[in-house]
DNA sequence: AAACACCATATGATCGATCATCCGATGAAA
DNA sequence: TTTCATCGGATGATCGATCATATGGTGTTT
């Protein structure tokens, strides 16, 4: 079935800015002009500065009264820290219920193939997929909301691009985890965190 | 001094928001109606949606496309979430900080007095500066900003109003906590995370 | 030259109006 | 009665215009 509601329009620009953002078609620190992204999306300026208020939230952009948004100036402190948050939530997820084996599996087996094409993208997305499963896996929707809202997609993307980091992709990283959850083994939450902070940088 | 930027009209227009929550003048699930509420704070439609978008993101009000903002409708289950979320973040905060014991004295002295003094608002302000005191101390500001989206203070007084919860201002909550902070206590992580969990519903 | 007042432009913030959608009421058809 | 199409009011979504602020340039005073 098809969609029954069509998008608000500040859903469409939001994600014209993640993309943007994502493909560096701006460069961190650059402003965004509410009405030039208006006029050349052909919308009004109000959807426009909704979708900017909800990148605000993602901590993508930053803003101050009258003085409009600009692309947030990521640093590798901002990425430490997200790593450091991504683990405990994690971590946590991980003592509220057991994610899948087999659904494990599946994201390492895809992130494998990915990485086997050379498809940057989809060794993102799936490495991605990963995490979220177990974050998931909680049964916790406020837990699997605040993971959502570190924006790990984006940051992954944009610390690649702009720290040359690589994407992370070893079996050796993931099997061990597979096979921690599989077997129920207590340890498995802190293996989990440590395998988030292991790509923290510094 | 004071602030030299005036705060955006949605400012002002969240924090009616949010007292209105707080005090109960909106029920769960009751209808906040755009023009309604524009017209009796005389202002237009425009900041109101980008305050309600903010609660939206708060997870304070819910909406779908083109059929408005209402009142969530909290339940016990919400409240089990937030707490185990919390619980999690506060116990990573210890992990990467430690929160200096003076101040979080201060705060169960605070709590204590207004305890005594039975003031609720106060109860609630205390207790939360006393966690929110821990979080800050990890230095990790992403952190600060997550466990803040959590809306701890609402969260509080909104379960005391609708689910007859009672504040929590126990010295025998808190002293084992300082004392654990003030000896670097390995274990300190462990009970706070306990300690933030005992007060979750069942 | 330095400090300051003033003005012009760009742009965010806000407004009032219009468009689009939802939803209940109404009534015709089965 | 039940079902369904249609209509109209209420209201969210979006627009175009206006107000207010920030920023940089210009000229004047010291």
């Amino acid at each position: 079935m098809e969609p029954v509601v069509r998008p608000p329009l500040r859903e469409e620009i939001r994600k014209v800015l993640l993309d943007g953002l994502i493909s560096g078609r701006w460069e961190p620190g650059e402003r965004i002009v509410e009405r030039r992204l208006a006029a050349e999306l052909q919308v009004s300026q109000a959807p426009v500065r909704e979708a900017l208020r909800e990148l605000e939230t993602l901590r993508l952009v930053e803003s101050a009264p009258n003085r409009g948004a600009r692309v947030r100036g990521f640093t590798l402190d901002d990425l430490r820290e997200v790593y450091q948050v991504r683990a405990g939530l994690e971590e946590t997820a991980t003592r509220l219920g057991r994610p899948p084996a087999a659904a494990l599996r599946a994201h390492v087996a895809r992130l494998h193939a990915a990485a086997a094409a050379g498809s940057l993208d989809d060794q993102v997305r799936h490495g991605v997929a990963f995490h979220r499963e177990i974050v998931a896996a909680s049964g916790n929707a406020l837990l699997v909301s605040v993971w959502e809202s570190l924006g790990v997609e984006v940051w992954t993307h944009v610390s690649i691009r702009l720290f040359r980091m690589r994407p992370h992709e070893n079996a050796a990283d993931h099997e061990p985890l597979v096979e921690a959850f599989e077997r129920d083994d207590p340890q498995a939450g802190r293996l989990l965190h440590d395998h988030v902070l292991a790509y923290a940088p510094g």
